[in-house]
DNA sequence: AACATTAATCGTAATATTGCAATAAATTAA
DNA sequence: TTAATTTATTGCAATATTACGATTAATGTT
């Protein structure tokens, strides 16, 4: 079906898996990793970058501010692309509670 | 296409991605819970706990202990799975690294 | 205004993912 | 051996994702 069943699963399960899935493409980590290294706000040179074709670039970069994890501005003719820290760091604190999980009792008993 | 050219990116970049990806699904999500909560191993009332069918459940194990995150022990005719601790911290590792990137100068520009 | 530059959107093709019914495989019990 | 139990595999349908060419939209330049 191609289609998660969402309703099933409480909300921060979902959560959890949205941030999970939209770090779930190197394009898309290279373009954080990126704009991380060049703190400034980088535009288009992403597309040098990174060697994927511009309306790929674009797509790629509408999903990761969907999600909040970069804010853009336009500035002339091209836009200025950054990291949203507090989005970025709300989310880090979920991803790395879901990570740090403890195993209640310990070793592995397979 | 929906094929991604893993080609252009580097191998840490890949490493990222495909633990974000398996990562991107509230399913494996809530099995991965399940199974550190209940620490000890746990078979196929997974099925129970959360609402897929079998096969679909059993899919997701696959994906899971393909990536190294589950390992998996026949006993009598029932699969006893649990987290592989080692894996998963070495997973742990990698991606927590990712997420407390700093911004090198800091403060949103856009 | 006409042109150039940059990024977003549209449309489309190819592949991937999700989910399940049906079936097979493996093991235990009778 | 036959039946029961449990999990894996197969096959398939529906949806999602990835990628890019062509185009459009927005802004700046001459």
């Amino acid at each position: 079906m191609g289609l998660t069943k969402t309703e099933i699963f409480t909300d921060q399960q979902n959560e959890i898996s949205l941030f999970a899935k939209v770090l779930g493409h190197p394009a898309r980590v290279a373009i954080l990793q990126h704009l991380f290294k060049t703190n400034s706000c980088v535009c288009g040179d992403l597309v040098n970058e990174i060697g994927l074709a511009q309306p790929t670039i674009s797509q790629h970069l509408k999903e990761l501010k969907y999600l909040g994890l970069i804010k853009g501005n336009v500035e002339g003719t091209s836009v200025c692309y950054c990291i949203n820290t507090h989005n970025w760091t709300a989310m880090k604190t979920v991803m790395t509670a879901f990570l740090n999980q403890d195993i209640s009792e310990n070793q592995d008993c397979c």
